[in-house]
DNA sequence: TGAAATAATTCTATTTTATGATACACTGTT
DNA sequence: AACAGTGTATCATAAAATAGAATTATTTCA
């Protein structure tokens, strides 16, 4: 294992989450680097583009930005998947999105907006926790029963919300609920005022286990508009499983 | 300078124009690395999911994803603009693009797209030649006098395709239509089958010099749309330099 | 099927590089 | 003018990267 970019990386993983915030100094601080060290990775990683520096203080770089939209994992899934996202989202004017499950949570790989989206704090690459979002229920619902065993063991039921659920008990109803109606449901369990409708997405060819929702305001989920996406959904589903 | 990190993105560069291609031993060929040295640095780069390796060949992974859709370099530009990008293209079914000016090309920075979206060869991340895309001419155009003139000894004119612009007179005879008429239009100069219609967006403030652009099959853009689209687009940069 | 070729991985001595203590310079503050 | 915060340079030492050779695994094709 080569030291020196594993340590590069971690000092890249952490400005990500603090970007703006941190001189040179403060890094070397929180991350027990020498200054010295330090100094020279930052320097190193400046050159390359990598991280970039604005009034002393550290923000990932260009060239990440690039390397990170040529990314597609997993058989170019989102590319092929992409155009049927768009084509659903402006025929309904929904905020359509796609995950795919990674390291026990829900990687937000894909989204099209609708002009009525929200202004919601995930963003693409985000990791979705699986037990408080309708999407993470989607997969759950569609691994193999020990898989969500051990992962049910794993993960800890954070409640993001008061609505968040975080007892395994309800958390397994609520999966056998998405088992027996092909759809899950999540009103503000992340956020307040942020709710999902969500159904399971399983290629078998390619070992895939993700998920397909729209998103929007609680209360535009009315009972009779829960059918009707829901619908819309595994059609969506179904369309794309003949694509691969 | 840390010589390891630099070696780990230039693998990691050369991957990303060459996914799924390329095995260990003859990624060692091509960058001149021996055999060892190379699956340290793959061994690596794979624990922390930077680089992903399937049927021994490799790809980008899945953290440089999540890494590259953290970036939001120049103040927030993206994050800020984005709605105002959303808003037009739903009220006119058109893609719109963003884009800024980096290393001598127009970098793309985001994109909403319509439902009649063409599926274009450029992605978010790419940089795209300034001389034969109407966005690049509309940063030309915006961009200090002097300035111009070196870029434009420096950059190569690469034609693209027949329409191409490869004269250095022709281009400034371009670049003056665009100061005069405050938009660019370009034609299947970059890809056949692609148009662009373009305006500059010159933040001062924070020294961002950009274009936002529509685009589109070359045919639909008659004299007429042309009017209305560049119209548009004027408004919407002025709408943006509100914003800063 | 089995032999040959190719690719991936481990081991190890040597070279090269990264490290961190110390020193210094710059900036802004009280 | 002293101080607390930055970022940068130098250099001896410790540590890690390197590449050759040997080993193991995988693929190819007769």
């Amino acid at each position: 294992m080569s030291n020196s970019v594993k340590k590069a990386f971690e000092i890249i993983k952490f400005i990500s989450n603090n970007q703006g915030k941190l001189s040179l100094s403060e890094l070397g601080r929180q991350l027990n680097m020498n200054k010295t060290t330090m100094f020279r990775y930052l320097e190193t990683l400046e050159v390359l583009n990598i991280l970039e520096r604005r009034d002393s203080n550290w923000y990932l770089g260009i060239e990440l930005f690039s390397l990170g939209h040529k990314v597609d994992a997993n058989n170019r899934i989102v590319e092929r998947i992409h155009p049927k996202l768009l084509e659903i989202s402006t025929r309904l004017n929904e905020t359509v999105n796609l995950v795919g499950m990674y390291d026990n949570s829900a990687l937000y790989l894909d989204k099209v907006e609708s002009n009525r989206a929200l202004q919601i704090r995930s963003q693409l690459g985000d990791h979705l926790p699986l037990h408080c979002t309708s999407l993470g229920k989607a997969i759950l619902s569609c691994l193999p029963i020990n898989e969500v065993d051990n992962i049910l063991k794993i993960i800890e039921l954070k409640p993001y919300t008061s609505h968040t659920v975080t007892s395994i008990d309800e958390l397994k109803k609520q999966i056998d609920f998405v088992k027996l109606n092909g759809y899950s449901l999540e009103k503000e369990e992340l956020e307040p005022g942020l709710s999902c409708i969500a159904v399971p997405l399983h290629i078998k060819s390619i070992d895939f286990y993700g998920g397909l929702s729209f998103s929007g305001s609680p209360d535009r989920f009315t009972e009779d508009k829960v059918k009707e996406l829901s619908g819309e959904l595994k059609n969506l589903a179904n369309n794309i499983l003949t694509l691969f």
